[in-house]
DNA sequence: TTTTAAGCGAGACGGTACGTCGTGTCTTGTT
DNA sequence: AACAAGACACGACGTACCGTCTCGCTTAAAA
């Protein structure tokens, strides 16, 4: 797994600089008007150097996103924070205790505030249209770029029923999918004001996932 | 507007056959894999007989996917259903009155199971994908394939407010997008059981939506 | 063999405007030089135009050189004199009759006139190239390129030899390739002048076909 | 000039099993199918060590052919023969008195039976394009092959002309220059039995060159 | 014995051309 | 007019080869 010690080693300046090369073109012009001679060209590297990289387009898009070059603030943070406090993504505070279940309504504001941000929105599209062109690493790429998050989304909401603060039945995972989807649905369908309402679906939520106090 | 009356009709025959096409090759490789060569070669057209009815390969798959063909059952019946009885999509039958608000429940089951099919996640994904082709049409694409429905389910949802059911200063739209973003989102992070929790997700919502009774 | 009726028909000036712009190419730099997109550029025509016709670079090069576009007087006018009086090839005037076997000595002043002229270099160097390229057509390449003119050459010893004026054991074939030869050998090894001698070779082939007058 | 003494001494046997593959490669495929990243792995030796001592695939190739490791014997060899009795080709013969002018007949006959090797005739194809492919290196790339041959055989006929067995106003650079002339177009133009009617050239070329007796 | 200079295997690199593919338009003759 | 057929301009794709470079390691002469 290691690379081979022999031989030249990869250039890691080639690495960041095609990496930011795509970025910028993604945020640019999105993921069509993305070509491979573009990126190799601003990144002052061969088309080669590229390709024995990433194989295709689509995966070097997915490298882009999943690397954190693109939208370093924003989802691509709320999506790293308290993972994996890696590359280009400075992490988060700790959240601190709340008096809601888990913090969800703080959680969607952030999560509202990083659908306004175009690079965030450019990252998301990109995301989408990497994962479309690529069949089979779809279903990785999603989880590799929203699994962390989603995966404290859960944990958050665990501590909040453990807390007696969320009914035991719930499916936090469908929650915690209908988060996520919600900010994919508003970017890639270009909605106007993509934040809108988004304060107020956390209520539903929330009180949705509050214990049954009565019969009903 | 109405088409010309000189010269030779156009076929609809054509029609048929490049949409029916243009499904097929869809359902085969996805959007990257539809070539319109292909689909002409196909259909037993010529190429320019697509470009005549539609303008470039996206607005023909938004036009496989609309047109039902891709999916004359399931979620495309569903966002067509009351809405526009057309081409290839048999209406669905009128809604009964439910006891719980709109009917919460019974839709997000329908769109559950309209989740399994893989032709479904199919159509979602291309149009996804034609969408992401096509900036500037992508909000009228998503607002032709999601609109009806979206429109009949807020209809419902304001029903249930108009009722009682539902607190008055829920915003309906949001919840909507949360229904339509859920299945957005485990169709193209192609998530193994996609319909897993959507009842449990409706259930949250009901209850959330319900009017709050107490301090809470 | 005749084309398809069917469908647009292929231009006949992109076949011109193409052999016409590698033509310049190779004058400008030789073989090596000419690169297709550049042809295509020039030609005002798109790559895929040119490989619709010629299936590679050295087809390509090898359909300028027996097009004759390349060298219009010159060898190539020395080849097609008389033979293929077709694209952009004045024919020469039909040769008189001479007191010498064949005018041998006419036919090789023209011969080294030609070797003088950077056209004519630079085409016979595109043969070589393209033929050196295409191991299969080599033969074919070279056949016509200087078949019409070789075998003219051979009927004009042929009379030469019914005149008695050349020995009848003679192998014309063999004299024919060696002024071929000779011009070849001069122009690819690049020899500084590289028309000299040629006339007092003449002059010794000539003695040498004569037909023996003693027993030596 | 000589190597510096200091440093690791070149392996003589990189020198030797890069030829070889060179030339194996040639045989294989010609000058275009032969890249050296092939050569170099086929003989166990890193890219770098090949440049290292030839600067191009054209250097590369006419060392090869040169050294002789292409056609020990042969055309190769009657190059070389008396001249430089160097790598891998075994002197010829030192040649007897003739009868004739030069011996040019007992030559051509060398000349001809080596016309028929494939190995033969595949050397002067790689020279051919190792030339094409080096505009300023192919004036001394054929004076390096055919140089000491052909100085040889201008040696021999200024003989003859001493003798009084050729003419003296012939020019012998002339001959010479038909002589591989021929030789070079069979071979580049594959014309089926190369060594055909040499033996009958080589009779009206010594015939040509006789000092003319009466008026002819 | 330790430097030091060069050779060497491996393989990445910049550059350039290759030949293919897909989109959307255009041009024939035919219906 | 529409249609079948297919050429066309445009532009991106991914591959191949050239000749250079940069690693870590080896080899042998010089210090």
């Amino acid at each position: 797994m290691e690379p081979s010690k022999r031989g030249r080693p990869r250039s890691t300046d080639a690495d960041r600089s095609i990496l930011e090369a795509a970025r910028d073109l993604l945020l640019e012009g999105g993921y069509d008007a993305l070509n491979l001679a573009a990126v190799a060209e601003r990144a002052g590297v061969a088309k080669q150097t590229v390709y024995r990289r990433w194989s295709s387009k689509s995966h070097l898009v997915a490298g882009a996103v999943l690397a954190g070059v693109l939208a370093p603030s924003g989802i691509a943070a709320v999506a790293v924070a308290g993972a994996d406090p890696g590359v280009g993504a400075e992490a988060a505070e700790p959240r601190e205790a709340s008096d809601e279940p888990g913090g969800l309504h703080e959680w969607m504001r952030r999560l509202a505030a990083s659908l306004e941000s175009p690079a965030n929105a450019a990252t998301v599209r990109a995301l989408a249209a990497a994962a479309a062109d690529d069949d089979d690493d779809a279903a990785r790429l999603y989880e590799r770029f929203t699994g962390p998050t989603r995966r404290l989304l859960v944990e958050v909401l665990e501590a909040g029923r453990d807390r007696g603060e969320v009914r035991t039945d719930a499916d936090l995972e469908a929650v915690a999918d209908a988060v996520f989807g919600v900010a994919l649905y508003r970017i890639l369908a270009r909605i106007d004001d993509p934040a809108a309402g988004i304060d107020s679906l956390a209520t539903i939520l929330v009180d949705g996932l509050a214990p049954r106090t009565a019969t009903r």
